[in-house]
DNA sequence: TACTAGACAGAGACTACCCC
DNA sequence: GGGGTAGTCTCTGTCTAGTA
């Protein structure tokens, strides 16, 4: 299984949370928002992972009894929590430009500095040029046994990676040219939009849902 | 190859709210 | 008031990576 998606998944839960307090339910939509692109997470991977940060001590969780009705559970990061979320965002190696990692990395961007945006952006590059020699190689080798379908595949999966590397080119000059002028700077260089929950309603309860249907019982 | 532990998906339990 | 829907969480079976 993959280890590697539960440090993306520990890294969007602590960084949504650092935002606000949110209760499951809204956190897995958020978390879903972060990293939909890839799989849609459930329930059942949300909770443990919450459990396990709280065993850690990255969050802690207060029970809302007032209501009356079920108690609903809100999460909130610790200040180990945050100590914890820095040392993620810090952290350069490998794992951070992994397929699992990247996009989350990505979505914190803004709170790391300009030299760990450049290293990261400059080792998903390698990452997937390396990939580009393999599958170029690799087309190469099969491409008499290929049918005009799979060529086509390949075809597509080698314009998306060349087009992620003129993307990732384009950010990693843009930082630099950033950081050029302000040697410190925090904040994305122009043009490049970061997620930011504070743009989104946190604990916002909808009056009606969609008509999304839901199993008798 | 077989076994094991942990990650995962999704069904379902439970409660409150909404609308007719 | 009752049925349907929404929100929240737990539980259980399945899958898979790691190891012997």
């Amino acid at each position: 299984m993959s280890r590697r998606r539960g440090v993306a998944l520990e890294l969007a839960v602590l960084g949504l949370l650092a935002d606000s307090p949110m209760h499951g339910y809204e956190l897995r939509k958020q978390v879903n928002g972060l990293l939909g692109w890839t799989r849609l997470l459930s329930y059942g991977t949300l909770y443990p992972c919450l459990k396990a940060l709280g065993r850690q001590g990255y969050i802690v969780a207060d029970e809302d009894v007032d209501s009356g009705r079920r108690a609903k559970i809100t999460y909130r990061l610790t200040a180990e929590g945050k100590e914890h979320l820095a040392e993620l965002l810090a952290d350069t190696g490998p794992s951070a430009w992994d397929d699992e990692n990247f996009g989350v990395r990505f979505a914190f961007f803004s709170r790391t500095t300009s030299p760990i945006r450049v290293r990261i952006l400059e080792g998903r590059r390698s990452r997937l040029e390396e990939r580009l020699d393999n599958v170029k190689n690799a087309a190469q080798r099969g491409r008499d046994r290929m049918d005009s379908y799979t060529r086509e595949l390949q075809r597509h999966g080698l314009e998306s990676v060349e087009r992620e590397i003129t993307w990732l080119t384009e950010l990693i000059e843009r930082e630099r040219a950033a950081a050029d002028t302000a040697p410190e700077a925090t904040t994305p260089p122009s043009g490049v939009e970061t997620t930011s929950a504070d743009e989104t309603d946190h604990g916002h309860r909808p009056k009606k849902r969609s008509s999304t249907t839901r199993k008798k019982k």
